[in-house]
RNA sequence: GGAAGCAUAGCUCAGCUGGGAGAGCACCUGCCUUACAAGCAGGGGGUCAUAGGUUCGAGCCCUAUUGUUUCCACCA
């Protein structure tokens, strides 16, 4: 037995220290194997895939609040007997790294040219091997219990080979093609992004109201518009072919003012009539309507910008500038010409970069797309039919509004860090070569092939994620039993970016939907309600919390008091209520051990628990029920937050101070009994909140007796049979409603908590067995020096203090104590509160639709409360009466 | 322009299928009661945004309004 503590209760501190326990205990369950999950045809499986950080990533509060949400999933089934497994990995994130290795570059003075594609390859992986491995410790840190041998990475071997063979796949199917289409460029990133990619942003700006004047001059049009400097790629004018106004030129030209180029006015439904003036100027190549009206009116193109945002050589005296500086100096020019008809201030949504939030400047290049719709119709039956269910479920609307909308995903970026588009080019013939494998020679022409230079979109090979870490295309017993996986958890902003390619890309390639569920969350924001953000500088570090508070106290405060799916607020405040709840767990932890005293802890012995006994256990069952219901239907807060209150008040508050008078006392047969219901408890409340708080409840659990070797593959608790003591836990709430009143009238009347008094409970003959054997907590709970309990009031003194509850009437003889106009003031209180209560419940019961319509159970539940109200009246009265005597 | 969320105690937020308003923090009072002062006991504090409606009954369902946040679209 002894051996079983594997410490000295006596010897631990009075406060809990997670650095002591946290690392420690994570070390051992990696190397114990605690994580590791095979197939196993004998067990349901239970499979999650975690958001793969970026490699170079570093660990934030988003991560924290995610991965916090997995572990608690993945621990709960996994002790509730699932084959559980949770892959863990990282995205090789194209553009973000690429990014940042390039302002690392930029310090050394040195630019992608300057290193060259290998040179700069090579860099690349140095720094995914110098960082890569730092997010995945710094899961570690959180407690989230990955198995790690199954650890991928999107640019691995086989996550390279998916991508390959499925960008082959679509494209001999005919769903990818490549084409001069007008796309948003980032003139900071050099390289196409998807719609997806691109963030609007309000910005003031201008409307530049400019006169097209006809070659002589005999007529003119005004146009407006924000982006000036872009008149210089003006092909043509628009009006709305039902406009009047312009009707007679239509079809005629007017001469760009300051070029001096000669552009035709035509007619298109696009254009508005009563927005600006009417016409609207034409650059197909630079913005996505023009372009669109550029092939309806057989309008040419003509691209004015280079690929770093300045003008290009047919910018004739322009060109060099930047678009910025461009149209500074080309507005000053059209004032000189007169072609300046007017400025109004206007303000505008203007396209930046997601990831260097860089002015997007739309332009016509040739790149790779996804021919959506087709990839699209599936994903969204699927969702519809409940295959995939989104918590909440209103985050399927958003998914919905999206796909219904989809455009064809451009996919090709101009960057080095990435999959290559497995595309080979024929220079001699014009062929195009999309293989597998490498290709060196045309097939048609037998000259040399110039391989594709762009890689692809990271979200592209993210979107297989589900299956590529399971082994495709490799036909593996993994991809066998675990797909499809079970809960995707990520937050709202991954949505269009990542579950609908996800889901798109599952049904296409593995004919089956990628995960059963989409677990929604919020995002952490500062104690202001502000994004965190670099460029605030108000984001917390979770390893800081971790820390100074331990990850324990992170995770209960990102999950405690916080629906699913909407943002949360990261307040210290919160992390400290955690940590102290962690001390709370752990000194009810102690002092259970300190009590467990020499002999063995049996079993639970029914034949002899006293009221207070069968009211926990049944409040344990009660919780394990709704706890268990909370977690399937994703309802994580109000889970801990049972658990949370459970332990706190129900077991600390309550029950460990009705257990010590045994387990103080003489009686060996009550300290026996006591202690195994109090491990008992302890311990399911342990695996309880074990998903929630892996490491404290990991320290604790393994000290109690007859504790498994690991409580994360202990079993999931479930109810104790025959320990739903349905009358006798309504009694006890009876009795401590009791005690309770007796301590406020104490406090109000000022009795120092050291004064003990002899107290008299009087009560019916039907409470009298309950508050028989209640009557020992009177001591410890309302310091009573005895609590005798009778049936009626004779031989009490008639002023001692009464305290009148529904289960029976307390009365304190604290002569030299009483003040009789407090304690009229105070049952005067009391009985304002009564009178309103049988107010209401009469008029309730007096209202012919209450009694006609609603449900038996509840009638009866308001008589009863009814009569409870008028015996608490009638005793209230009597006593009001005696004291005014 | 379209859509969604939120509006509950001084603060931050819970409140599951409609049946007597909750937590944490803050505040007031009293306690070092041999698990815990990061604690214990007691207390104050809310016409649940506004106006209608449905219902025997509404914080919860419906409609409108106001405020607020977010997402989508991007009419120059």
């Amino acid at each position: 037995m002894c051996e079983q503590h594997k410490h000295d209760p006596a010897e631990m501190p009075k406060t809990y220290d997670p650095s002591a326990v946290e690392d420690r205990l994570y070390r051992h369950w990696e190397e114990a194997g605690y994580f590791k999950s095979s197939p196993n045809p004998d067990k349901k499986p239970y499979t999650v895939v975690i958001p793969p950080p970026n490699v170079t990533g570093q660990l934030h509060m988003g991560h924290a609040l995610d991965e916090t949400m997995q572990d608690i999933l993945v621990r709960y089934k996994r002790m509730s007997g699932y084959e559980t497994l949770w892959v863990p990995g990282t995205d090789h994130a194209s553009i973000a790294t690429e990014v940042k290795i390039v302002e690392q570059m930029a310090k050394e003075g040195l630019t992608k040219k300057d290193v060259g594609y290998d040179g700069f390859m090579k860099r690349a992986w140095a720094w995914k091997d110098e960082y890569g491995g730092r997010i995945v410790n710094q899961l570690r840190k959180l407690g989230s219990s990955c198995d790690w041998d199954r650890e991928r990475f999107t640019m691995d071997e086989g996550c390279s080979r998916a991508v390959t063979k499925v960008f082959v796949d679509l494209y001999k199917k005919g769903l990818i093609y490549r084409g001069d289409r007008i796309v948003n460029w980032c003139p900071c990133c050099k390289t196409a992004i998807s719609n997806a990619e691109v963030e609007f942003e309000e910005q003031p700006s201008n409307l530049w109201h400019v006169r097209y004047d006809a070659p002589d001059k005999s007529y003119s049009i005004t146009v407006a518009t924000t982006r000036p400097e872009t008149i210089l790629g003006d092909t043509g004018i628009a009006v709305n072919p039902k406009d009047e106004r312009y009707a007679d030129i239509v079809g005629k030209t007017v001469v760009i003012p300051v070029v001096g180029r000669e552009i035709p006015i035509v007619a298109d439904e696009y254009v508005e009539m009563d927005f600006g003036t009417g016409a609207v100027k034409i650059t197909p190549s630079h913005d996505p309507n023009d372009f669109e009206v550029g092939i309806r009116c057989g309008l040419p193109r003509m691209c004015m910008f280079t690929e770093d945002g300045h003008i290009n050589e047919l910018g004739g005296k322009y060109e060099g500038l930047t678009t910025k500086e461009c149209r500074k100096v080309f507005v000053e020019d059209l004032k000189e010409a007169g072609a300046l008809v007017k400025i109004e201030p206007y303000s505008h949504n203007v396209g930046t970069c997601y990831r260097c939030h860089t002015t997007i400047e739309p332009m016509v290049s040739k790149q790779w797309f996804v021919s959506i719709k087709t990839l699209a119709e599936p994903a969204i039956k699927a969702v519809e039919e409940g295959r995939v269910k989104f918590v909440p479920e209103r985050y399927a609307q958003t998914y919905f509004n999206w796909m219904y909308n989809i455009k064809d995903w451009c996919i090709s970026r101009q960057l080095w860090w990435g999959h290559r588009i497995p595309a080979w080019y024929c220079d001699e013939c014009g062929e195009t070569v999309v293989s597998e494998e490498n290709v060196e020679f045309c097939p048609k022409c037998g000259a040399k092939l110039r391989p594709e230079q762009d890689v692809l979109d990271t979200w592209f090979s993210s979107g297989m994620w589900p299956f590529s870490t399971l082994g495709w295309p490799d036909k593996t017993p993994e991809l066998k039993y675990y797909y499809p996986t079970s809960t995707l958890s990520t937050g709202y902003d991954l949505v269009f970016f990542w579950i609908a390619r996800m889901i798109m890309f599952g049904l296409y390639v593995m004919d089956d939907v990628p995960f059963d569920h989409v677990f929604i969350h919020g995002m952490v924001r500062d104690e202001l309600g502000r994004k965190m953000s670099k460029s605030l500088g108000n984001g917390i570090d979770p390893l800081e919390i971790i820390r100074d508070y331990g990850a324990d106290s992170l995770r209960f405060s990102l999950t405690a008091g916080t629906a699913a799916g909407t943002d949360m607020r990261f307040q210290i405040k919160k992390v400290e209520a955690a940590r102290n709840f962690c001390n709370k767990v752990y000194n009810a932890s102690r002092f259970v051990m300190m009590n467990l005293g020499d002999g063995e802890i049996g079993d639970i012995d029914m034949a002899n628990l006293d009221i207070a006994d069968k009211w926990i256990l049944s409040r344990l069952n009660a919780v394990i029920r709704e706890v268990t219901a909370n977690i399937d239907s994703f309802d994580l807060n109000l889970a801990v937050e049972k658990i949370y209150s459970f332990i706190w008040t129900e077991l600390c508050d309550w029950y460990i101070e009705m257990a010590k008078p045994r387990l103080y006392g003489e009686n060996e047969d009550a300290k026996r009994g006591v202690r195994a219901i109090l491990v008992r408890v302890l311990s399911d409340s342990m695996k309880l909140l074990h998903p929630f708080m892996p490491f404290i409840t990991e320290d604790i659990y393994t000290r109690l007796p007859g504790a498994e070797e690991t409580i994360m593959l202990s079993s999931w608790p479930k109810p104790i049979e025959g320990c739903d003591f349905t009358e006798e836990a309504a009694a006890m709430d009876g009795i401590m409603e009791l005690v309770r009143a007796i301590r406020n009238v104490r406090a109000e009347m000022n009795v120092p908590p050291a004064k003990r008094a002899h107290m008299y409970i009087v009560t019916s003959e039907a409470n009298a067995p309950a508050v028989r054997e209640a009557a020992p907590y009177f001591n410890k709970l309302a310091g009573a020096s005895e609590a005798e309990v009778k049936l009626n009031k004779d031989g009490i003194a008639p002023d001692a203090v009464s305290v009148v509850s529904a289960v029976g009437d307390a009365f304190i003889p604290l002569n030299e104590l009483i003040d009789v106009e407090k304690e009229l003031a105070r049952l005067d209180k009391e009985r304002t509160r009564v009178e309103g209560e049988i107010k209401r419940a009469e008029g309730k019961l007096s209202n012919q639709g209450f009694i006609a319509k609603a449900p038996a159970k509840v009638i009866e539940e308001e008589r009863a409360k009814l009569s409870a109200a008028k015996e608490l009246m009638t005793k209230l009265e009597t006593r009001i009466a005696e004291l005014n005597k």
